[in-house]
DNA sequence: AAGTTTAGCGCATACGTTTGTGCAATAATA
DNA sequence: TATTATTGCACAAACGTATGCGCTAAACTT
């Protein structure tokens, strides 16, 4: 079967391309084709397995039915879940979805976008890896909506759906001293990201509210393994070691199970774990971890709903959300 | 700033739209353009940041440089990780990959393909859920390049990378034999997979192949947790139970452990287990897991460089790889 | 019977590229 | 100086679709 066309419908059914057009686009009302020309056209489309060519619809109408998703590593678990709700989402709606993975990189970021622009599609959703929001505002504004999702920035005109990041680590710090730990340290991920900054103030503000301030440890470079492998091998090694550990993603954590396990300790007898992030591999976990989740179906089904809002209705969108984070409770934390 | 198109640069510059669309292409010598004008066209475009228009050039052209990738469950760490390596290693070949979830559903991938077939993909990656290739065979024969990962079919003529499932199975029974379990109680996913097939049946002949063929144990009709969690309800309830579990994937395995922590019994003290897949999460479960693990990086990066070839060629490509499986030994099977 | 409405459809253009071909002007050759 | 070769570029068509507008013929009106 050779690519069907309008034009070769429109030579076989004996219309003109445009009646043809309208036939299948159930215009046929709107422009006055008569019931039988519909069936016909109808009739042979269906006969010769026609599907309009998207690649043409969008040159004409400047519309892809296309929207790109950036994120950081499509291997994590969060972001590889939110890609799920997304992209389940939007083909429900006659969206595709193109993925870029950055690998936290922010150039690579940019480029990606770049290439997205020049495929010409219709919404932007992205975990930015980047320090500021300067180039994606600047694409926001003037052609093609964007919505920030999981990463967003300070004073942005940019609408994101996140969680509270703030008060999840706060929750999850205030358990750990509730506990009676005081040396609690905390590894983090890049630290010019805002929810990394949230979540190291809601840390701080937990130890300051207990008056443990001058106890604070916040230490780690990067969402990687790496980092959370190597800065809970140093904070071990220390002469007087932190009794518990608030790894800030499930990458971080993993890292931080490895270098315990490479100890002689044990958690959470010896030394007690707190995590940011969820996924289902942490209750099943040595011991489950207790962790401040993110509500990750929820963001991506904000996400996606408010990107399609604004491109339908043309308008730039100003919401930013906040969603709670919820602290659920493994087996990783001991009392002292 | 305004859409810039070679129509825009050609009015400023002043040369003929054919003549910019050449120079910024790079085939100035060959339409004998001058360096001058080459030079002058290539400053403006970079000036007003220009980038030409995908979905024009893919009309024109009839290459979209985009490859669809149509999975399972993108959520599923052993598609996630393929998902990774496949757009890293497209990009750098100037392609973006659309991903289709199809969630496990033939009509899903059906309807997946057409979309994308409508969008003028360039080739398609499928790890497909259907029963037969049929669909997947007209679109290879007479239009795209597919090349199948994961799952195959038998007797097709697609070109497909996957794993030795046979021998990774194989070994995987043999080596809880050779620690002493004779009732082995294995979990299958949807049973008409050929990876499915071929897993069992490499149980079944190490059974086989130690005089263990009669207590051969098959159950299981898919790859979900809630499979899994089940049908080791049930095989634990029996009044002779299994010593031991070998799941066929590390969905099924999730669900096994779930059902035996439910249970009195320890892993591996009164039950061990085995697992197909791997991920950088069984080693830090309660204990490590022993399990056949897939090559996922190189089935990804063969996948998309086999594909690729064949687009670039404009000829069907009838590789067939199975790449070997490899047991990862953790703490999971104990001796009897 | 002459004019007016309406139904039913086709013409032509535009979207932004790529590319085969043609046509001047200049340079090389005789 | 007349002819040919070469350089440097522009014209125009094509990819497949959407859509404003206009045209014809039939039906209706008075």
């Amino acid at each position: 079967m050779a690519k069907e066309t309008l034009i070769s419908i429109s030579e076989r059914t004996g219309y003109s391309i445009s009646t043809v057009s309208r036939a299948l686009s159930g215009k046929g009302k709107k422009y006055r084709i008569s019931d039988k020309a519909v069936e016909i056209i109808k009739a042979e489309a269906k006969k010769c397995n026609f599907t309009p060519s998207l690649v043409a619809q969008s040159l004409r109408t400047n519309k892809t039915r296309t929207i790109g998703l950036l994120v950081p590593a499509i291997d994590n678990p969060f972001f590889a879940n939110i890609a799920s709700v997304i992209i389940t989402t939007a083909r429900s709606q006659g969206y595709t979805v193109i993925i870029v993975d950055t690998l936290e990189m922010e150039l690579d970021e940019q480029e990606g976008i770049k290439s997205l622009l020049s495929r010409n599609v219709d919404g932007i959703l992205v975990a930015s890896s980047g320090q500021t929001p300067d180039y994606l505002e600047q694409v926001n504004e003037t052609s093609i909506p964007i919505v920030l999702i999981d990463r967003f920035f300070p004073n942005t005109s940019l609408p994101y759906v996140t969680t509270d990041n703030y008060k999840g680590a706060f929750e999850a710090t205030s358990h750990l001293i509730e506990y009676g730990h005081s040396r609690i340290a905390c590894i983090q991920g890049a630290p010019f990201l805002l929810p990394v900054k949230e979540r190291t103030k809601g840390y701080l503000d937990a130890l300051k509210a207990h008056g443990l301030g001058k106890n604070a440890s916040i230490v780690g470079s990067n969402f990687s393994i790496q980092n959370g492998y190597l800065e809970t091998k140093l904070a071990l090694s220390q002469t007087v070691p932190p009794t518990a550990i608030f790894a800030l993603s499930n990458t971080i954590l993993l890292g931080a199970i490895k270098a315990i396990n490479e100890s002689a300790l044990k958690i959470p007898r010896d030394i007690s774990i707190v995590s940011f992030d969820d996924n289902i591999y942490l209750d099943y976990l040595n011991p489950p971890i207790t962790r401040a989740t993110q509500p990750v179906d929820e963001i991506g089904s904000l996400a996606i709903k408010i990107l399609l809002q604004s491109i339908q209705s043309g308008q730039r969108i100003d919401t930013k959300i906040q969603l709670p984070s919820r602290l659920i409770f493994g087996n990783s934390v001991s009392r002292i």
